[in-house]
DNA sequence: GTCTATACCGAGATAGAC
DNA sequence: GTCTATCTCGGTATAGAC
């Protein structure tokens, strides 16, 4: 039946982004993937050719998680306010990012150190969320320093992700949280 | 003679950390970093007894070459001028951090998902280097803010070689570089 | 479409001659 | 201290019965 198939299919990839997440790219086994899954290894290659393919549809995955959710901010209000429904978000997963990272940047450093061009399609979600944050700052009339506007608020996040990862400490991710929606404040 | 056993130890060191910066640790085999280094296979095991502690050795090499550049940015002298050593630092190995990341940040990532206790001690470099930063906006008076400037100082560098190494674009840490000169000169 | 068995390879690690 | 040969395990991927 396609409705069994379909289902299994969407369990691995279930299975492989939160893996993936939790021990790295490189670190997740097909086996485990398979296990978590409740799908026989061999089994899994009938849906992914190759643990590439895999990889892609993790990617895939992240990328229209990413869409709902800037939608989700969008029906926010003003840009300011989209912009804190961003920040509030990130607040809301403080423990999981201190207990884990940022599901996205470290997946591309991965991706990319792999080489085989997966981590460049990778990169379409840091792509798709730039392009999301620039938009809101054009909104606010920052016309001309948009971009840059852009690049300065993700960076910060992705690199308190490090850091509060590193440290095992959620406050680090309240503290910079703060520190940016002030900042938005007061653009 | 010791000589010798010295100079193995520190080339297969040099290798080690040559290589895992580029391609990961858990993707660096002992085989690479032997083969690089010239010194065969099972050679490696009488100077490391595990791969782990490579790693070691590797986590003391990042170290001590941030407490060296830390000293070289203390001769800058004035606070303010301290920091701004340090981000010209940045922009001088541009091109590299564009090509492959930071070395920290993603090797960091790594080891806190691999266990195994490697990651807590990886995470002193930055601990260090956030002590370092902090000094230097207690020095400049802000005491009261000085963990969160330096967490933001951190955090947005960090962030941007993430982004920087993921579309492999040198110029973003140029316009982050110059956007955090232009926040320091403003405190 | 599904699943078991297995081929195959590369990795960390060890044995033991020199 | 040094180096070759090898063990063992776990990973991706395939073969082929059902």
């Amino acid at each position: 039946m396609r409705s069994q198939s379909v289902d299994k299919r969407s369990r691995l990839i279930r299975a492989a982004v939160e893996l993936t997440y939790l021990h790295g790219f490189a670190k997740t086994s097909l086996a485990d993937i398979a296990k978590q899954a409740k799908v026989p290894l061999g089994n899994v290659y009938y849906y992914f050719k190759t643990k590439k393919e895999v990889g892609e549809a993790i990617i895939e995955q992240r990328l229209s998680d990413l869409e709902a959710r800037s939608k989700e901010w969008d029906e926010a209000g003003a840009p300011r306010d989209r912009l804190r429904a961003c920040l509030l978000g990130v607040l809301e997963n403080k423990e999981v990012l201190a207990a884990h990272g940022c599901p996205v940047g470290p997946f591309c450093s991965e991706l990319r150190k792999e080489g085989g061009g997966l981590g460049k399609r990778a990169g379409e979600i840091f792509g798709r969320h730039l392009a999301w944050m620039e938009a809101q700052f054009k909104a606010l009339g920052k016309g001309n320093d948009s971009r840059g506007l852009a690049v300065h608020l993700l960076s910060s996040l992705e690199g308190v992700f490090v850091l509060a990862h590193t440290f095992r400490d959620s406050h680090l991710v309240v503290m910079e949280t703060k520190r940016l929606n002030q900042w938005i404040q007061e653009l």
